[in-house]
DNA sequence: GATGAATGAGGTTTCATTCAT
DNA sequence: AATGAATGAAACCTCATTCAT
């Protein structure tokens, strides 16, 4: 559809000023707008109400849409959920990006000041993981409703387990590289390749967001996940081995 | 298909004889049969369908009654997982109070030939614990989908929730117990107490199960089990903290 | 489900004296007027709106039922169409078998006061056929627009076709044998097969239905075939071929 | 995509010399080709999907335009169909302008060669209208989904069906006036008006085109219109009411 | 206790059409 | 003239559950 493809230099040059400062057009711009409207909409409605329980009609409603227009950015409601973690994933290569300083501080600040300290015991690799592990938490603990909905629906339906899996696969590659690097450094075993050390905390995590989001107790998810990772950590930290 | 009530001493006068000698009437025991049929029917149907897939229709087709004969039995369709938990509980309970030599071989035996020896390493009373874990594995592990079924349900409906905290709560109260005896016996680290530790382990078994049962990959669960328990076992035997 | 396989014969003794003389039990019957109310309910809809504008409903509120109702006796909405044939087919065979004195007249009558004499030419045997022709006639010609669904919809929904088509098949054996019939009567050219007149015959009954359905006079169907069936009766009667 | 407004005199000049000459500006004649893509498109998906599987947007994405611009040009969806009848319209009097013995030929070859001989026995007139009605068989015969989508939408709407009524009160007067040519020259019977054999004729090719479309045989068009008017010949010819 | 007909709420999804740009 | 985002009506169909028999 793309029309007078031998000038496009020239065509709208009206264009120009404020439009091309902006990496997209206006009509562009607005598409984007509309749909995270409706993503967070979405997120908002599925925080407090059960996935089954949460209509197109209640989203399209709360972000002030058509009905309709849910679809044509969304092949179905199940897609959101694969759209948030499409968008988990790109906030997780940014954070990875950042130089770490940054991170380090910000997040673990956050958590710190709550926290036993049971788990600042290891050298500063094994403080960078746990500090990227409690972002994440940080994010995900504020919502123990959306939790419970995406473990189940990442259960149930294909395609947004095929999303979370691609998404824990990135993370696993991450906290991997992290994990050498504290092997490197004698922070952590290395009788134990770090892949499966990986996954071991990867578990860790998971069986204690599982039971988090279960419970109707008001624990903070960073208090659970610190009562596993203080044991995680001694089956992991060097010399763990020992006897 | 009414039983006939205005001549009820004539019905099957043959049933009285042997019938009443047992504890039950015989219309009890053929409640019973029916509703075990039911039970069995979902449970056969869940192991291959999805939850929302599976209607009252297929089960009470599948067990060869009519429609509205389930909910005699069952108060609604999440009911037969809540019944599930009740079930698991009776058996979970006959397990322990049975004479331990007898769990301890037969189900210990079926893993221990297919599986890695880093978990063999702790003292009788951590394997007794490890074979109770397995015992469980083997009965969930066949059954990905129920597997995954189970995990979603208990997450998102309130009946069977509550029927899966229960259930934890006692496998939890067995663990602990099971895990002082070894702290007594100086197997496990006594620095920390029973019930974190229980916790601890009950965590990376979800964990493990979780991921299991979300995977397409024909990985045993008792593989994904031992390879979690490996490290587990690192970080609670006895001495596992000394440096 | 049935119970008392053993004595059948005594079960519901109650049930005797009344039910037995219907050939179904009280609950069947209600089944059947159930459908019949439906069916119905959609034919006089259908002959009085689109098919694409009666709902589902529509047809349960006109039958006084539940919507949902409706799904238990018509797997969809174009079901109703091809019970339409099939019940048709019952009518067909009904009035095949029926002593011919009785359909000759009572339908005979019916139309030919109405129309041209053109078609009184040939001997027994063809009147006999268009009598049949014409009674169908009076049953289809009262209904120009549902006529004009069934013709629509036995073009563009393969449910309905092939009920259609089953229906023509049956229809033209039928037409078959009666030219036959008058071919051995030598009231009808035997130097070409019966098939071919038949479907000849169809043919132009079908182009008259047509053109009938798709206009919007007043001019009667029986008009309109009788018309066609004028010169279809100058191309198959005897020495229709003789120079 | 809008064109620039504000210099219009440098778009293109090259269009200038030659353009003009042709009785249609540049504008028309890109308007024209639109609409000839939008129709050609809409015509080809026709062929192979039902009218309501085609949306609008498969046209317009077949076509390479926006969505939009379908409606630029056809009023709504079945326009496209009325337009056909327009088109065969057109055809129609150009044919008919034509000198005949150019269409004679042609057409006629093309379908003699594979058809019986039995409707070769008519005079010239006779032989010319059988050759214009496979001409039409000729178009229709190769796209038997798109005949039947033309039939049932002739019917069901209101626009398409006086489009399809137009065009055929046309032919009907063209093939009457055919008709009376072949009375004047005794070549067909003439104690009938033109107007009823036409319609008959008309009739019978509607039958058997109704008949072949709604097949899943492979019989040609040919073959079937061929055995209609073998018998249509025996009623309308001269003589054909000689005893 | 068993049955299965009746129920009807309810949500997803599609798509022709409009209209601002 | 071209575009395509927004619209929202509309309808099917499923299925858990009830309840009269």
């Amino acid at each position: 559809m793309t029309r007078n493809p031998q000038n496009p230099q020239q065509s709208r040059p009206e264009d120009r000023n404020k439009e091309t400062i902006c990496p997209v057009t206006r009509r562009e711009r607005r598409r984007a707008e509309t749909k995270e409207r409706l993503y967070e909409a979405s997120l908002r409605l599925l925080s407090e109400y059960d996935f089954d329980s949460v209509t197109v009609e209640m989203i399209t409603e709360a972000a002030d849409v058509g009905k309709g227009t849910f679809f044509n950015y969304f092949s179905n409601k199940e897609a959101v959920v694969g759209y948030y973690f499409e968008t988990q994933l790109r906030i997780l290569k940014e954070t990875l990006q950042a130089p770490r300083s940054d991170s380090d501080k910000s997040a673990a600040r956050e958590w710190t000041e709550e926290t036993a300290s049971a788990v600042h015991e290891g050298g500063p690799c094994w403080r960078r993981i746990i500090s990227i592990v409690h972002e994440s938490v940080e994010r995900r603990g504020k919502e123990k409703h959306f939790t419970r909905t995406l473990l189940s629906l990442a259960l149930t339906n294909p395609d947004v387990r095929a999303a979370n899996v691609e998404f824990r696969r990135r993370i696993m590659v991450a906290i991997c590289g992290l994990i050498e690097d504290a092997q490197s450094q004698n922070e952590i075993r290395t009788d134990i390749a770090a892949e499966e050390l990986a996954e071991f905390m990867f578990t860790a995590y998971l069986g204690a967001l599982y039971t988090w989001s279960q419970s109707e107790t008001d624990e903070s998810l960073h208090h659970a996940i610190d009562r596993a990772y203080a044991l995680v950590w001694s089956g992991i930290r060097h010399n763990g081995r020992a006897s």
